[in-house]
DNA sequence: CTATTTTGCTTCGACTATCTAAGTAACATC
DNA sequence: GATGTTACTTAGATAGTCGAAGCAAAATAG
């Protein structure tokens, strides 16, 4: 087997690394795993609107309002008129919400985080320059990625 | 930005970008891209029982089920018995579905490939390592990943 | 060699996620 | 102030998902 293979490998684990993390991430919360995202994104903004929040995971806008809806319900979330543009909706999470994302044990990001702030010097600059340049290769150039290790649910595109 | 932040950040990048190219890649084949990834596993395994592709899914065998029913439906793969334990079912695919696999355009790993094998050889050994080594942070060793590049939709936890 | 347990799969019922199309309200423009 | 655009919601449809319950075949116990 050729390096080429064993790249796709290593990529193909780390992709289902994180899937199957994302799962119990959300379960852990009490949550799906599409609707912890939204959490995350309305976290990492502050305050966001359905749209960013739609153009962030991918999906359409409905979509986004019935997640939304959900977690109104359950009350991690609140919708905000806003002032300046009465047209939209601030999303904004709640304390119950942030209390969901604090309890969530975000395990694998952090045995990730551990063991890369434990390697050498050297050793991390390669990782970062070689994780950049693969996502370079991927062409994810436009992607305003933040620093969560979260699939975002590698979802089915259903519908 | 710490260069821990970084390398979550371009690990998200690769997570996404590997997303949005599972639905494509499977909108392409005409199936949803979880229809596509059971596709696929039945492709490499060449012949394969539901239990084997609900744990290489990380799904249940319920949804399995399901999931075979539909591409049986549309004369991707067919069921059959097992000779040897006649509780077994094999699940092979048809020419029909091999067509579509091959009809697939894999252009997410097809340009990861060329760009991989147009790199020096000291940096395909530097990815491989890094690669390598992020997926074992990951604590995926368990994984039986192939060198398919595809998410294996990285899908909501419903239910 | 029957009775019991385990295994492999399907069925059922319920829920989430997702989309498109159509609807409503607010802003923008001319 | 009519027309168009933008932001969001609603409605209706389909896919994916699970757990529990069912059924048939194999394995195990006595």
């Amino acid at each position: 087997m050729d390096r080429t293979d064993i790249s796709l490998i290593a990529l193909r684990r780390i992709l289902r690394a994180t899937e199957l993390y994302g799962r119990e991430l959300a379960q852990a919360a009490g949550l799906t795993a599409v609707q912890f995202r939204v959490l995350q994104v309305v976290s990492e903004r502050g305050n966001c609107t359905a749209t960013e929040i739609s153009q962030r995971m991918g999906v359409s806008q409905a979509t986004v309002t019935s997640l939304v809806d959900k977690l109104v319900r359950q009350g991690m979330v609140e919708r905000q008129r806003s002032e300046k543009d009465r047209r939209q909706t601030h999303i904004v999470k709640t304390e119950k919400g942030r209390a969901a994302l604090a309890r969530a044990p975000d395990a694998l990001q952090q045995r990730y985080v551990r063991k890369f702030e434990a390697l050498e010097d050297w050793e991390q600059s390669m990782l970062v320059a070689s994780l950049e340049r693969v996502a370079s290769m991927l062409d994810a150039e436009d992607i305003d990625a933040s620093p969560v290790l979260d699939t975002g649910d590698f979802t089915t595109s259903a519908g």
